[in-house]
DNA sequence: CGGGCACTTGATAGTAATCAAGTCCGGTGG
DNA sequence: CCACCGGACTTGATTACTATCAAGTGCCCG
């Protein structure tokens, strides 16, 4: 995939907006005018997008890089919930009425989004409802990961905390390759940790026993190369 | 509040779809319209209303009673992920495509409802666009408790996790009074090891332990008094 | 080549699950 | 009205597991 057609050079005069489930109903013509209602902006690493807590009043769409949403938590652990990579929006919330955020947003690396105004985007959704449908169908996909987050969270043992993690990452980041899926990690052990609510050392551990039996394969710290996909599955149970 | 009210039987006749806050924005005559199209049931104590994986194309909207949705995870435990009661909703899903369902749906009360076909609720939606608007605050509140939930869950230590469930019960079901706010809890000592994801006994200990610290009173097994609010919350911590 | 940071590995302690008795309460039948 | 029964809850003892604390180790980048 070539990163630079993604650009945000090139948003402003190709159909970036195109590219985001969100419009992929609009033609042209309509794509183009959603364009003019976007502003552009670019965070490097560590940079944050959104406080915790914060009043907006606008829908923030990842056009390229990737973010963390996350909470600090009464125990002083960081929980993350979301990783959200191009062609995912946050700040939905706002559409419907000013709140304050639930969650921090945070760049895991040079992140580039696309902004566009809640009244804007409100017009937007009255004039095309098919966005507003999208809009519904991407909180229902959020709805199923947390009820899987959940139930995963429930779960007393480590060993399913971190393979079902892996396997999200696995559909979402994975690539095919001929000894298996090499899953591009988008979190440190420490990151991958505050998404199970687990500690690093535990997750390092329940990595290395994996590789041990076989199931994966660590290559450097970012990647990892998932060897056994149905037997990881299994292990869970 | 007088039950009977909002009886099945009454429905029929009053207005009982306005009470549910999908269609406040409706007014008599719309309500009329809406009714037509609701076909009524009626589950006992321990009743399934939906299957876990299930494939159904309709909307159940609860009328009285309450109900648990669930999913049984792989490790043998049963994962609650909400508590519905009167005016809440499940099967959302289905208005966007045809998809099993995530969860189990069992009353654990007598339980009324009202169903509405896919195709009609549909057309409601197009007809009155605030409907989908309210789905979508819905969706989003839902996501706000789960989101909670899953930092909930990701805490170590137990006190936080049974504070947390007491104080969403207080809002949801608590009711003032001179001592304190009086909790009619919807689900058994197991029932809310299975919303939080510990045991009963330690769930047991832990009320045990909350009210030897006089934070709160248990009456009988159904209710929970509440004396000290804001201690709790800062138990927390 | 060196420094720093993320990761790994080891030892220990604390905590919740598990296993196992009891106890309480509501309901039922005599 | 009371005695009994069963299910839900409580409490206790033990075990297993993960967090925590503490050293290392390796890798990436200047």
């Amino acid at each position: 995939m070539d990163k630079s057609l993604y650009a945000c050079d090139s948003c402003q005069h190709k159909l970036c907006a195109g590219r985001v489930s969100l419009f992929t109903s609009l033609d042209t013509d309509q794509l183009l005018q959603v364009i003019k209602l976007i502003v552009h902006k670019e965070y490097k690493k560590g940079e944050l997008l959104l406080f915790e807590g914060e009043v907006r009043n606008d829908l923030v769409i990842v056009n390229k890089g990737q973010v963390k949403a996350f909470r600090n938590t009464i125990d002083g652990r960081e929980q993350i919930l979301y990783i959200f990579s191009e062609g995912d929006f946050f700040g939905e919330k706002n559409l419907l009425r000013d709140q304050p955020s639930n969650y921090a947003v945070e760049a895991l690396e040079e992140t580039h989004v696309c902004i566009i105004h809640k009244n804007d985007f409100q017009k937007l959704v009255k004039e095309y409802p098919d966005i507003g449908l999208k809009v519904m169908e991407v909180l229902c996909q959020r709805l199923d990961r947390l009820e899987n987050a959940v139930e995963t969270m429930g779960t007393r043992t480590v060993g399913a905390r971190v393979s079902s993690v892996l396997l999200e990452f696995a559909d979402k980041f994975g690539k095919q390759s001929p000894q298996g899926i090499i899953i591009d990690l988008p979190l440190s052990r420490e990151g991958i940790a505050n998404y199970i609510g687990l500690t690093r050392e535990t997750v390092s551990r329940k990595m290395s026993s994996m590789q041990d039996q076989g199931l994966i394969e660590m290559i450097g710290n970012k990647k990892v190369l998932l060897l056994n996909r149905t037997a990881l599955e299994k292990s869970i149970e």
